[in-house]
RNA sequence: CGGGGCGUGGCGCAGCUUGGUAGCGCGGGUGCUUUGGGAGCACUAGGUCGCAGGUUCGAAUCCUGUCGCCCCGACCA
């Protein structure tokens, strides 16, 4: 028999001691479909926004959950911890994350102790965990080490959202390596790509891996799982040979052959210039004249925001017909300055509200919107001049100790553009592009001809039906996925800032390499309900079903229909079954659409065939029925159970 | 934070335009009938109409402020 991942083993409960409350109606709170039937089927309660309590329903799946996750955690070797979540701030600043995590968009809750100390409430444990790593591991005879925990983190979200998505408070499972060399990392990443899949796969999903963003937590390689459902919040593109998929923010691929300006090549041209009044978009400059969009270069003004309080103004060019991928453009830009700046604080678009709110003096009327190109002098961010009265209005107002918006750093324009361009534009021979004054655009340019020579970036955003990088044959396809889990290479970033070293076998003291490997514990559980729900309710996989077997007495009256059920009860419960007896003298029906409802993946069904010892067994998912003698119950089930919890195919 | 919406018994909602009695469905309790797919009848309990000011003889309703919640964007497991 395979063993079970459970912490229940003969774990049972009567539902009339259940605390049980389902909803008939939607909760108007809720908008996605596994929200709505987690708060219906009486698994999840809110107290405030992105808060949520786990009744004693939900904390069996997630111990079940946490179960797998031991178990093949531990199955690698690594070693399960638990970490303070009360955390100083004075190793935040070391490792550089206390300002860009506490101020303005920042995501951690911190609060101040009674002897006036900053604290964090941890979002996450790489400080602690590095600075442990720092006291105990002294030697490679130590490495590598994996070390994880189970424990709620603390994000205080911009926006949380649907339920146990994203919420302020969640269980998270995190793991933290520490190597020697940089093999030993990727030997441990390796390792936990598989484990991962398995623990995904054991829990009842369909998952996809995607090549990831590293985001804020820095380091090289990144892969995140995927849950594929409706409701994700990420865009996942991949092949159909399944040998490529990457999160969109990462995704790259072949960009769409560029149609020549009908005239040919025009190599070292300054273009034609071409009267286009009011003709400010793509669409209607290709509409009035006849272009396609891949001849033109689009160029898009933006603002990047620095620790240092230096707002620095971009300026980006795109072919007319490709789209700007937020993530590259902001990797790009940190890349170049956050040595000079401090951490990169946003990007956003160049409007007069962002303008008037860093206070920054910049005329924006002096800028040809819709009619710019690549080449816009700077001269356009020179000092506003003194009689443009919108500034001063305002700013004697709001200035005097208010305190409200402003940042700690001043914020300061630069008054020079960071010219960058995406390699599809840069290809371009010829192309239109903007006049840089109102109401003109410029037809057969080239970048030679305007004096620039921008480098080839990668700044376009993968679309759906691009071709492939691995196989022009193949193409992107698009699909919406639920983040769960997400590994990273760290490499030395946090070991280096926080002194994390040891001695190597030649005696020379060096810095950790780190990998760090993150499960939504909370998260996947809701993500499984996204998968499997129909009409009725929840379809739990059996290996994370809160119980395995649900047991209706359909009518209480009948003295026959409870002495069987009671047996049946005992039995299941005795031979290891977790196994729900729902005693409640409601009618049948009532006790049916809860079942239904909370999603218990075996239902057995003790009414009108109990006087002669019969009874229904009901499969959840799909709703297969049989009629069975009650004392064949027990063996059908552990023989359905046992390939249930070993982990069942995800797809039926 | 910007944009949109919502706060009325435990849950889902109506009432607000045009100020005057707080209402419906579900749920809870009691009783009778019913008893295999969210039963019927009767009785019953339960509401500072988010909060604070204001206008008015009178405010759920009008005005101002404030707090909370949800959705769209930036963040992320």
């Amino acid at each position: 028999m395979i063993a079970s991942a459970t912490v229940f083993a003969g774990a049972s409960m009567r539902v009339s001691r259940l605390m049980l409350v389902t909803l008939r109606d939607d909760p108007a709170e809720a908008e996605i479909p596994s929200h709505k039937l987690l708060l219906r089927a009486g698994y999840i309660r809110r107290l405030s926004s992105g808060i949520y309590a786990y009744l004693p329903l939900l904390w069996r799946v997630l111990q079940k959950i946490s179960a797998i996750v031991r178990q093949e955690m531990d199955a690698t070797g690594a070693l399960e911890t638990l970490l303070p979540q009360l955390q100083p701030a004075e190793l935040w600043e070391r490792s550089g994350r206390w300002a860009g995590y506490t101020a303005g968009e920042g995501i951690m809750f911190h609060l101040t102790d009674r002897q006036g100390r900053e604290l964090g409430l941890g979002p996450t444990h790489e400080e602690v965990i590095t600075t442990l790593a720092a006291d105990l591991l002294r030697s490679y005879r130590q490495l590598p080490v994996n070390i994880y925990q189970i424990q709620t983190k603390f994000r205080d979200e911009i926006r949380p959202r649907f339920g146990l998505m994203r919420g302020r408070e969640f269980i998270m499972k995190d793991a933290y390596s520490f190597h020697g060399d940089e093999d030993s990392l990727k030997q441990t990443y390796a390792a936990m790509d598989l484990a991962y899949r398995r623990i995904f796969e054991r829990c009842g999903l369909r998952t996809v891996a995607v090549e990831a963003d590293s985001g804020a937590i820095g380091g090289s390689a990144s892969q995140e799982f995927m849950v594929t459902a409706e409701a994700g919040e990420d865009l996942i593109l991949a092949s159909a040979d399944g040998r490529y998929a990457a999160n969109q923010e990462r995704a790259v691929s072949l960009p769409p052959e560029a149609l020549p300006l009908p005239a040919g090549p025009r190599a070292g041209g300054v273009g034609e210039p071409l009267s286009t009044p009011g003709q400010t978009t793509i669409e209607q400059l290709c509409g009035a004249h006849g272009f396609e969009p891949s001849q033109l270069v689009k160029v898009l003004l933006l603002l990047a925001r620095f620790a240092d309080g230096q707002v620095q103004p971009l300026l980006i060019s795109l072919r007319g017909d490709q789209q700007l991928n937020e993530v590259k453009l902001a990797n790009t830009v940190a890349a170049r300055l956050t040595p000079a700046h401090g951490a990169l604080l946003a990007i956003d678009p160049l409007t007069p509200e962002l303008v008037r709110s860093e206070q920054l003096s910049l005329d924006l009327r002096g800028i040809p919107f819709g009619y710019l190109g690549p080449d816009l002098d700077d001269a356009v961010l020179a000092k506003a001049p003194e009689e443009m009265g919108l500034d001063r209005s305002e700013s004697p107002v709001g200035a005097p100790g208010d305190g409200g918006a402003s940042s700690s750093a001043e914020a300061r324009l630069v008054r020079s553009f960071l010219r960058l361009a995406d390699a599809t534009a840069v290809d371009l021979v010829a192309f239109v592009c903007g006049a840089n004054a109102v109401d003109g655009h410029r037809v057969g340019a080239s970048w030679t001809g305007l004096g620039l020579r921008p480098e080839p970036l990668d700044l376009r955003a993968a679309q759906s039906g691009d071709r492939c990088l691995h196989d022009p044959d193949q193409c992107l396809q698009a699909a919406r996925g639920i983040e769960v889990g997400h590994i990273f290479q760290l490499g030395r970033k946090y070991s280096e800032a926080l002194g994390a070293r040891f001695t190597n076998e030649s005696g020379v003291d060096e810095a950790l390499w780190m990998g760090c490997y993150g499960i939504g514990v909370s998260r996947l559980a809701q993500a499984a309900v996204e998968q499997h729900h129909d009409r009725d309710g929840i379809c739990w996989p059996v290996a994370i079903a809160p119980f395995e077997v649900i047991v209706v007495i359909a009518n209480t009256q009948e003295q026959a229909q409870v002495e069987l059920a009671e047996g049946l009860y005992n039995e299941l419960s005795a031979a290891g079954v977790e196994v729900l007896l729902d005693d409640r003298s409601e009618r049948a029906g009532v006790k049916f659409k809860d079942a239904d409802l909370i999603g218990i993946p075996w239902r057995v069904v003790v009414g009108r065939g109990a006087a002669t010892g019969q009874v229904e067994l009901v499969r959840r998912a799909g709703s297969e029925k049989c009629e069975l003698p009650a004392n064949a119950v027990r063996a059908r089930l552990e023989t359905e159970l046992s390939r249930g919890r070993a982990g069942e195919p995800a797809v039926r």
